[in-house]
DNA sequence: AGGGCCCATCGCA
DNA sequence: TGCGATGGGCCCT
């Protein structure tokens, strides 16, 4: 944690600033029981408190304190409580063949045809590259159609990549940084999420899973729903556990989000990049989604 | 066969 | 009440 000396400030801060955040997620998730304080905490993680303090209002937007509050059990109840189905339903309004307003990113889709799928991707360009991201190191994969991939890193960018690179074997990979640069910066700036030019993603799986991620594409910033609340969306109210494989197998995370799926009771159940990665992606948008924040 | 599920029950404080 | 453990059903890969 050298990296916050005066001298040479971070250039890319976001990225030093997830370590932090993580850590502390997973210092206080780790033993909740005993609830570390602010103090407590920086002084384990050899910071000073208001280093900590500060780390914490840049990245999140929140202070240590308010940010915690927002990744508890309770706070996730109240967001899938609010509404549940009806969130699903109403938000829909164009239909999803035609560019709608999917997604606060305001994202259009469409999906691969079942022949596309079924060869694994033979025939299919894949640029492909590396990107700092609030949420550390990002792998962003992109066809000439659109955004495809999206997974993170942590530390070992090979084994991301084979992640990812396995789900279609038989496409030609390119690592293109220039290429898949403004398909990074877009998605993590929220100031960037606007209609006028939407983002483009293609959805590249079984009819199931696409139908899935459609669903998941429908809920709004700051909110959640539950595995069971997706499989009534998609007309399978019997199937959710099925739907948890599926959204488990989310290709182009974040964008397509996953991490807004929670168990019935509140609680995070799972995620493909890890649960402090979820809390955290919660607990920054809890920032950015006005009026649902406690008090 | 085996999941990022869910519900009903039961036992224990 | 509340939380953990268990068992059975569900349905896609």
């Amino acid at each position: 944690m050298t990296i916050n000396q005066p001298f040479y400030r971070d250039v890319t801060p976001q990225g030093g600033d997830y370590e932090t955040v993580s850590r502390v997620i997973e210092l206080v998730t780790e033993d909740y029981r005993s609830q570390p304080g602010l103090e407590e905490i920086a002084r384990r993680l050899g910071q000073s408190p208001t280093q900590l303090q500060k780390t914490f209002t840049r990245w999140a937007g929140l202070s240590p304190k308010a940010f915690l509050q927002a990744v508890t059990l309770d706070h996730a109840k109240r967001l899938i409580a609010l509404e549940g189905l009806p969130l699903l339903e109403a938000s829909l309004e164009l239909g999803l063949s035609g560019p709608g307003r999917l997604h606060d990113l305001f994202v259009t889709h469409e999906a691969m045809s079942p022949g596309e799928w079924k060869s694994k991707g033979e025939g299919l360009l894949i640029r492909y590259g590396f990107h700092s991201s609030p949420f550390g190191l990002a792998l962003v994969m992109a066809t000439d159609r659109g955004l495809a991939g999206l997974a993170f890193a942590d530390g070992d960018e090979e084994a991301c990549f084979r992640d990812m690179a396995d789900r279609w074997p038989n496409a030609h990979y390119i690592r293109d940084q220039e290429a898949t640069a403004p398909y990074a910066a877009r998605v993590f700036d929220p100031a960037a999420w606007n209609g006028d030019q939407p983002l483009r993603v293609v959805l590249i799986g079984t009819d199931f899973q696409v139908r899935v991620w459609e669903s998941l594409l429908k809920i709004p910033l700051g909110r959640a729903v539950t595995y069971s609340d997706i499989a009534c969306d998609i007309g399978q109210p019997t199937a959710s556990r099925a739907v948890g494989a599926a959204v488990g197998r989310n290709p182009i995370s974040f964008v397509v989000p996953c991490h807004r799926a929670l168990g019935k009771s509140g609680a995070l159940t799972g995620y493909h990049w890890g649960l402090t990665r979820k809390r955290a992606m919660l607990g920054w948008e809890a920032a950015r989604a006005n009026g649902i924040l406690p008090e």
